[in-house]
Parts: structure tokens; C-alpha cells; sequence
DNA sequence: GCGAGCCGATCGATCGATCGGTAGGCAGGG
DNA sequence: CCCTGCCTACCGATCGATCGATCGGCTCGC
């Protein structure tokens, strides 16, 4: 018996992100031109990249004029951070608000977060994660703040299940990078063709961050 | 007693690459205006992407004039396609060379491997990772290829290993991502500021890889 | 004097951004 | 009811700058 494994594994493709599906956390109105500009842009940049896109790509998705945008955000870059913003807020609220008993609950509720948060919303995440270096370091500020934030966030936890000796791991660091980056790297490749859920991706990868901190 | 985690979590800064070491592996033929080009174009595009750099500034780099660039590549996008071969040809050539007498030292070796390509030389495995969508599907098909059979060498290890019983793991593609995932995230934060050498890195990461497939 | 390597000048196209002006809905006075 | 005035949203035309790429010609070493 031999295993099917180009079943078994899908066909990842060029692009930045696995899915066309435009989607923004629903805290954030939509409705409007302004909207429009938004969701149009989210997809534009995720798939070809802020200095990809120009302004007339833009305007052409939005069925308007280049001029039109400009009375809606005073610059491109503009239209970028706002994404890059509610990206990181969305991120950042959804670890904040993880809860557990313990720190193996705690852990792997984060985690989940974490990953739901990438797997959930893919196009606003690779924008967050790849063009972040396209904004000025002033604009890029407040995001910085949050990922340094949302990093911090991690190590506490990482170093608590440490000091409680219910985690062992060999080096604290490199499991944060570890288990925040293979979280990250979901956005790049979850989309249409993977049959899995959101959810069910978020809970293997919680377990897999409970195995690499030694506690499952 | 308080911890200084402060110290303990290196800032992260905006850019995409935690390094300027341009480096490319020792098979590249770095002599001569061609080779400079290549060496100035990894940075340049790993640093502010493909499309961010124009030709003018990777000719300033070079110290040349834009003009020369023509008698040595027939466009932009023909050396970024030069650094994306060398890039996937040399992480490909070290997954393919990783030896191991069961599937926990296959496993180990080309996790190994696969982290050290991304921490030795970061600058090209950002390129290669984050601008192959800015090439033409023609010029990113041999790219493609490498990246899927380096899958499906990672696949066959885990599958392996399952049919053994030698790991247990609850989902052997999210074990493929997962792992992937969290070597190729190295290439974005590793760099002076780190106090690791790449090979502490790709071994605790190799490690973590154990854990996730539930052999370790 | 010949070929290789480099460059000044310039091509048409496109870039991000700005301007004055127009169309349409709505409020208030007659 | 109509008329007037205004405000919001949008657009055509165009700005100077820069884009990727091309060409003929220059300057060397051999």
C-alpha cells in the first residue's frame, strides 16, 4: 500500500497569501467610499505589495478616480498605516484577551489567538507582517509598540510556566520566536484550498506550542 | 527578585531583515560588476522589496550608472530571479544533503539545515521568501518546484516516522507547516543584535521540531 | 585598431499628488 | 410650491518627478 501524498499535500502557489477572500475585523466600518478604499487596498497590497500598488491600481479596483482617494486619505502611506493599525489592534486585543488558570492554559489560549487571529484575517495579516517596513518610522510607531507589546506578552507567560516548573524548555527566547513565527507564516499559506478550519489550525498549533515549551 | 526582561527580549525594529551582512553562499561567483550587482540588489530588495528599489538605486549602490546595469542583466526582474535561483538552489541543496539513520536524525538534520540556511544567509531567504510573487510565473516556476519537493521531503520524514510509530503527532501537514514556518520566520528577525550563533539556533529549533512530532 | 566595459542623454510611460470645477441632495425663505 | 445657497462627494486635467529601458559613443587594455 502506498500513500497518496500529493493528496496529502497541497499545492502552495507564488503568491503572498492563500486566499482573495477580503476580510476586516468587525469593529471596523466599512460602509462608504472610505470603506471601499479600505477592503480594495487590503487585497491590492497583500497580494502585490505597497510600493506594487499605485494609486491608479487603487482607484481602478474602487471604480473611481485617482483624484477621488485624496479626499478620502491624504496619501497612500495613509492608507497603509490604517490597515497596518487596525491589523495590529486586532492582534494585540485578541492576546490581551486570552484567558487561562494556569500557565499551560494561559499558553494555549494565546496561542490560539495568536493563530486564529492569522488564519482568520490572512490578508490583513501578511500586510501587517510585510509591509510595515514601506511606512515611516513614525507611522510605523504605534504598531512597533504592540508588537513589542504582544512579544512581551509571550516571554511572561514562557517564563512563568518556567519558574513554576511546569514548562521545560531549553531556551525561553527562541520559543517565543518559534512559536510566534510558525503562528505568522499560517497567513502565507491558509486559504481556499486547505481543508482545514481556522479553528482546528489554532488547536494543533496550541498543542504544538505546549510540546515545544515541554509541557504536553 | 525581578527579572530584566527587558533584556531578555532584544527589540525588534521595522525592517524586514534583522541584518545588512550581505552574504550569498560560496558557490555564487561574486567578482566583477556583475557579482556586485547581485551582492548590492540583496540588499536593496530584501531591505525595501523589489518593487520599492528602482534601478537607479541599485545602480548608485553599485556605483555605476544606471545604463551599466543593461550590459550585465536584461532587466530588473532578471536579477531578482539570479538571487531567488541561487537562494532556493542553495537552502534546496542543504535539505537534499541532510543524512540521518532513522526518521529522529532525518528529521533533526534537515530541520538543521533548513534554520541554518535562513540564519547564515537571512538577506537571501527574505528575497527568496517575499519577493517570488514579483516575478513573472515563468521565472518563478523552477523556484517553485524546489519549494515543493523540500515539502514533500519534509512530508515523507514525518510520514515516516508516523508509520513507524516513532512519532506521534495530531496532523502531519500542520506539523509540515509548522515547522517550516517557524525556520523560515529566522531569516526576518536573526541578526547582530541576537545573541545566538545560527547553529545554537538551528539546533534548539531542530528540537522543538522533535517535540512537535511528539518524539522527543 | 579592435573588442569589452562603461556612460551621457534621452525615450515614452507611469508615478504620487494637486487644482479648479461640477453634480446632486438638502435646508430655509418666500 | 419654487428658488436660492451651500455642502458633500466626486472628477478631468495636469503638475513635476521618477520609472524601466535604450542608444550611440567614449575610453581603455591588449
Amino acid at each position: 500500500m502506498t500513500i497518496d501524498r500529493s493528496a496529502a499535500l497541497p499545492d502552495l502557489d507564488q503568491r503572498r497569501v492563500g486566499t482573495s477572500d477580503v476580510r476586516l475585523p468587525p469593529s471596523v466600518l466599512l460602509e462608504g467610499t472610505s470603506g471601499r478604499i479600505l477592503r480594495e487596498a487590503l487585497l491590492l497590497f497583500a497580494e502585490q505589495g505597497f510600493h506594487g500598488t499605485s494609486i491608479r491600481d487603487l482607484a481602478h479596483a474602487c471604480q473611481i478616480r485617482s483624484a477621488t482617494l485624496y479626499a478620502h486619505y491624504p496619501s497612500k502611506e495613509h492608507v497603509l498605516a490604517e490597515l497596518v493599525r487596525i491589523g495590529h489592534e486586532a492582534h494585540h486585543a485578541r492576546l490581551v484577551g486570552a484567558q487561562g488558570r494556569d500557565s499551560v492554559e494561559r499558553l494555549r489560549t494565546v496561542v490560539r489567538e495568536h493563530v486564529l487571529a492569522h488564519a482568520e484575517y490572512p490578508l490583513l495579516a501578511v500586510v501587517s507582517n510585510n509591509e510595515l517596513h514601506a511606512l515611516s518610522p513614525e507611522m510605523a510607531a504605534p504598531a512597533m509598540l504592540l508588537r513589542a507589546d504582544g512579544r512581551q506578552l509571550l516571554m511572561d507567560i514562557i517564563n512563568e510556566g518556567i519558574s513554576e516548573e511546569v514548562f521545560d524548555v531549553p531556551d525561553a527566547f527562541l520559543a517565543v520566536t518559534a512559536i510566534s513565527g510558525m503562528g505568522m507564516r499560517v497567513a502565507n499559506w491558509y486559504g481556499s484550498g486547505v481543508p482545514y478550519s481556522p479553528e482546528q489550525i489554532a488547536e494543533t498549533y496550541a498543542d504544538f506550542a505546549l510540546r515545544i515549551v515541554g509541557a504536553a
